[in-house]
RNA sequence: GGUGCGGUAGCCAAGUGGUUAGGCACUGGAUUGCAAAUCCAUGAACACCGGUUCGAGUCCGGUCCGCACCUCCA
């Protein structure tokens, strides 16, 4: 089996097949650190994540960089507001992502890189371009890049040029610009920026948004490599304009395989900042779910479908993952003191090649969880009848956690038992031999307050972390 | 106007022309001091209209509806 993934570029499912051997370079669309980032961002964050953990499992190398974009308008806004020096303000949002991102168990990437430590980078890169024709400066000392001497222009965006419509957003007064899809490689100082200025050949200014992502994914990975990913949303312009940029500058193929993640949608409508209706990771963590109640979420759909969210299927989750955790401690119990596994029970035996099958599939999720809960539900029923051997549930257990570094949501929590809790687990065993039944369920209301529920088994009294 | 993604049971969500996807919720039973968990059983769907086919959720044509991108966006 190989693994599959769609690249945004053919529009199709291709194999995917390093230009390194075994080693997969990726470049990740990271966060712009002006504010907490919210939910629909880090559904993309999460995709990332799953692929990366999908293309280990599959027995390649993985080095992911991910940008951290810490200098446009926003940031700037948001600093000179605060009266902070740029990369004060940008700490603390930058700080708050990585707690984030550890709430939500994503694996860290190899490389973080801020645009503001890559300047002289990007202005290599400008010069280059001047060299070669592709850059001019307008009259407020702006440079631009002209997209009509790139004629591999529009090809991963599939943009018509001729039907083109000027979208409302296009500024009516590009007047300086040669074509109106121009973008800027280099902003002209204005006073609204403070002291955010670089110096440069072409004068004082700061660097557009594009050419961060150019300068840092080839400074670190490469000037050609495996694959880049973002949302849907940035196919065009972002990703266009990083690919002209790129293979402008190299004159060799930039990103192989593109891969884009549908949005996360609230009611029908795409999660953002500027409409509002957004969500923060610690928002929904105040509310009292937990990180892998919201990572299952985020992990739930197909990563090119939208995804809905809503608190009823956090809610909903919080179940299936209940029966999962039963599932687990079950498997615990059955392997005792047991360290050596034996052949998986025929019921396990199956998942794994299920599992893979589905992901190989352009990473369908739906079909891995499907072949879990299939092995859950056989596994229970199989057990009801006959108990698992310590051998052979140990090798269940291997097998869990193998599948649990692609989805980092089976191994439930540790969970300690207090001192307290254990004393009160005797008293009701006591009161339940005496069949102090009232007594008994006393203990059991006042178990629950601590956070935990008690399964009365032919074995005995179990703990379960509600 | 250009480009793209969708419409599947109460909700979420897969689906390679033919055999139960899966999850949550619901219902009945077993089990339990009562529960919880688990097991057994059970139901429910392919937006609409045509067409191709022995057979269509799946392929083709059309219609309706929703969402997104077209220089802030994951």
């Amino acid at each position: 089996m190989a693994f599959k993934i769609y690249n945004t570029m053919n529009r199709a499912k291709e194999e995917l097949v390093p230009l390194d051997g075994k080693h997969v370079r990726m470049y990740t669309c990271g966060p712009t650190v002006y504010n907490y980032a919210h939910i629909g961002n880090f559904r993309a964050y999460m995709f990332e994540d799953l692929l990366r953990r999908y293309i280990k499992f599959c027995g390649f190398e993985v080095t992911q960089v991910q940008n951290l974009t810490d200098v446009d308008d926003k940031t700037i806004r948001g600093s000179i507001e605060q009266g902070l020096p740029l990369k004060q303000y940008t700490k603390k949002y930058i700080d708050s992502f990585f707690e984030d991102l550890a709430k939500l168990n994503i694996e860290p990437a190899e490389h973080y890189p801020a645009a503001t430590d890559y300047i002289p980078d990007m202005i290599a890169i400008i010069e280059t371009f001047f060299e070669k024709g592709y850059a001019y400066q307008s009259d407020d000392g702006s440079v631009y890049y002209s997209i009509d001497k790139f004629a591999g222009y529009g090809k991963l965006a599939r943009l018509d040029r001729e039907g083109m419509q000027s979208g409302a957003r296009v500024a009516q007064d590009e007047y300086d610009k040669d074509n109106a899809a121009d973008f800027a490689l280099w902003k002209a100082y204005v006073p609204e920026d403070g002291d955010v200025v670089w110096d440069s050949p072409w004068g004082r200014g700061r660097p557009g948004w594009h050419i961060e992502c150019s300068a840092m994914s080839m400074k670190l990975l490469g000037e050609s490599f495996d694959i880049h990913t973002g949302g849907v949303d940035n196919i065009f312009p972002h990703h266009e304009d990083e690919i002209a940029q790129s293979e402008a500058a190299t004159g060799k193929p930039y990103s192989k395989y593109w891969m884009h993640c549908g949005y996360l949608v609230v009611d029908g409508r795409k999660m953002s900042k500027s409409l509002g209706n957004f969500y923060t990771l610690r928002e929904i963590l105040d509310m009292g779910y937990t990180g892998r109640e919201v990572r299952y979420e985020l992990l739930s759909g197909h990563y090119r479908q939208s995804l809905n969210f809503a608190f009823k299927s956090l809610d909903a989750n919080r179940a299936a993952l209940k029966r999962l955790d039963e599932f687990h401690a079950t498997i615990k119990e059955a392997i005792g003191a047991e360290k050596v596994a034996d052949e998986l029970p025929e019921w396990a035996s199956g998942t794994r090649a299920a599992f893979a099958a589905a992901m190989d599939d352009d990473m369908n999720i739906s079909g891995a969880m499907a072949a879990i809960f299939d092995m859950v539900h056989a596994g229970n029923k199989a057990m009801a009848a006959t108990p698992l051997t310590g051998k052979q549930a140990v090798a269940v257990s291997n097998l869990w956690k193998e599948l649990d570094t692609v989805l980092g949501i089976l191994e439930p929590p540790k969970e300690e038992i207090s001192a307290d809790v254990a004393g009160l687990l005797e008293a009701r065993a006591a009161a339940r031999a005496a069949k102090d039944w009232a007594e008994s369920d006393r203990i059991r209301d006042a178990l629950a307050a601590l956070g935990w529920t008690v399964k009365d088994t032919p074995e005995g009294p179990k703990l379960r972390k509600i």
